[in-house]
DNA sequence: AGACGACTGTAACACTATAACAGAACGGAG
DNA sequence: CTCCGTTCTGTTATAGTGTTACAGTCGTCT
């Protein structure tokens, strides 16, 4: 697998973390500038802890952090950053996690599906659309309208499947 | 739409509910029977729990109609009768909800995709063959095996839309 | 300065899930 | 049938996740 810094399941390969990790920082600047919402000191940090990593973090995990650093240490302080991150596609949720991880393309609009490595926590987004397509043929066979879709993959990511062999 | 019992999306139509409950349950049974598991009085009547409506329960929920009942009153006592019937086919767990749902089609080797009514709550398993294939594609471009697929989609069941037209 | 809204913090609580252990029920070997 | 090992049921206690309600602070706009 060739260095692929900025694209699909990058966070499976090698690259130089400081670059992606920064550059998401001043996207998440940019978009929030033009939305109008505010990237408060707290908000702002939350976003650096969830970035440090390709790992999704629990909301207390999180919250150690803060409080660590001179933030509040109760739980609300934590959900309403990550809320907040999460309604300006900053982050995700994963639900089969109950935790949260960075967006790594914010700006593109979209609905990700996430490929969770059960070895190391690592986190990867992939474009979710055939998916999405495919989901919305069979449910409009049951007349169903799709709102928002979950699409959440656990398996062996490269890097552990190579530490393996 | 049509009256369609068995098929995709079933219970978004009207049916004949006791007909569907109870062929899950004798599903369920002769499952059981070939691959040695003992459906006891608890985890049978947890099944039938699950199977007297198309919703996702809480493990909580399921928990007090046991008590109610007779069973034991604690936790552990609900965990493990849905966590039996999880592993062996016959119920879903569903990430977005923290709950349970009956299987209704126990048999068929699956992992389905679920349709969530966020309406109503009712929910409806649908073949997730194509978007775990489209998936599969674009995960081993970034090198990664897919064990596990988790696919759920909120939006409007047929019953609800109509309703409100 | 005063008023308003958005943001941060706290305490208290509700919901979801698991660990550890004791006794009861079942199934096979003698 | 009885003994023994295994599985199942139930308990207490505790851990982890998420929300409600309310008070104070900060920025900004008149």
């Amino acid at each position: 697998m060739p260095e692929n810094p900025d694209g699909i399941g990058a966070a499976f390969a090698p690259h130089d973390h400081s670059h992606c990790s920064s550059r998401a920082l001043n996207d998440a600047t940019e978009r929030l500038a033009t939305e109008g919402g505010r990237l408060t000191p707290v908000r702002r940090r939350t976003l650096e802890i969830l970035l440090e990593s390709h790992r999704a973090m629990g909301a207390y995990e999180v919250l150690d952090r803060l409080a660590a650093e001179g933030f509040g240490r109760q739980p609300p302080v934590a959900y309403r950053a990550l809320e907040f991150l999460v309604q300006h596609g900053l982050a995700h949720r994963l639900q089969r996690l109950n935790a949260f991880a960075a967006c790594l393309h914010p700006g593109a609009d979209h609905q990700p599906a996430f490929l969770i490595c059960s070895e190391c926590d690592r986190i990867a987004e992939v474009p979710s659309g055939p998916m999405r397509d495919a989901l919305g043929d069979v449910a409009s066979g049951a007349g169903f309208v799709v709102d928002r879709v979950t699409v959440e993959a656990v398996g062996t990511c490269a890097i552990c499947a190579e530490a393996r062999a």
